[in-house]
DNA sequence: AGCATTATATGATGTTCGTCATATAAAACG
DNA sequence: CGTTTTATATGACGAACATCATATAATGCT
């Protein structure tokens, strides 16, 4: 034990990211510290030597989630003009490849029912999270006269979330699969991008 | 104890009932069968009595809440032309009082999360609650040449149960009032209602 | 009146949980 | 080389959990 100085900063990290995996998928209180310290290749005793709790690594966790979200917004959308890079943000977020891997996907899509359960620290990385998504949505958004750019971004957010969280939801493939066709479509539109691109399937 | 022969029918209506305010509030994880008991006034192990496990609870619990849905989607629209309907149910649903009262409001939006960890027959029925809504939603709304009304209503409700939601979820009170905010007017817009009446705040 | 039925209660089982006190052993430092 | 520091391990604590076997007592039926 003990292989370097910065090794438990290693450790950490690799606890923090495993957990934000696994509360994705199966929710923060379903996720066991002896389970997620296992996962890293340790036992469970020494998880509070990192950790003062577990809502701090639920808190930890949020806040890594929300990194990996910007990495994916800017995966989508760097490089790109704006109109282009909004209907490559809204194809791959309102995708199945998205609803099936949750726990690589979006917090606020993953999170939306447990959030409210969580500690002080945990819903302060949460509504960080949230209001810089929705600022990087609103600057991608055309301007256009009569449009309130802000609640326009407002409104496709809880849009985008919703069909995916949906569209997780729901057990019957169909449906689950109208829900995102759906909104996908609702959403360019509204985002004001040309109608009928070559209708590519994001997966 | 055993007040009479359908004495049961009734305990069990009642253990569910509560199962339902519970498990909107708190997850169907967080709530247990132990707590469910004591709350209507029994010690947990008649338990086994009324439910084979507590994934059948979970299911009845599930179905209930689509009951209750039902009665509120009634409720606002009943007695109303459509156009008044449509605008009071998502002023109803939209609304900073089924915010803060996930106990008795819609399951869509209090599980959005936690649904797709059940079992099979609790997510059975949430689909049929889906399905169910879908299309009254649909049937409300105004026919309109080149609007798919199906596709809208989906989209519709993945915006409504998203805003709810993430209106939940956030802490910040001006935030969370915004996210309501933007998308009660969007929707409205969106379902063809004439944009500006006298702004009533639904609480 | 007495017997069978049944709704609820008591209490136990074995797990899993978060937390913590303590032990160990390797690295860093003198 | 020896001492201190510290990352991880061991093991235990009490609480909560779902489940079940059994007990109790009141009802409905005969």
């Amino acid at each position: 034990m003990r292989y370097g100085p910065e090794q438990a900063e290693k450790t950490k990290e690799r606890v923090v990211k495993i957990a934000a995996a696994q509360m994705r998928k199966r929710g923060p209180e379903q996720v066991g510290v002896a389970d997620v310290m296992n996962r890293a290749g340790l036992t469970h005793g020494g998880f509070y030597a990192h950790f003062a709790s577990k809502d701090d690594l639920i808190a930890a966790a949020v806040h890594r989630m929300f990194e990996e979200a910007q990495d994916m917004f800017r995966g989508a959308t760097e490089d790109k003009e704006r109109h282009e890079a909004l209907r490559s943000y809204i194809n791959a977020y309102v995708s199945k490849s998205h609803r099936d891997r949750p726990e690589r996907g979006c917090a606020i899509a993953a999170l939306s029912s447990d959030i409210h359960r969580q500690g002080r620290k945990a819903r302060a990385a949460y509504d960080k999270g949230i209001a810089s998504l929705l600022g990087k949505i609103t600057a991608l958004l055309p301007e256009q006269e009569g449009v309130d750019r802000r609640a326009l971004a407002v409104s496709m957010m809880a849009e985008m979330t919703g069909a995916v969280a949906a569209a997780r939801a729901v057990s019957d493939t169909a449906l689950s699969d109208e829900i995102l066709a759906s909104a996908r479509r609702s959403l360019r539109a509204r985002a004001g991008l040309p109608p009928s691109q070559p209708e590519r399937q994001s997966r």
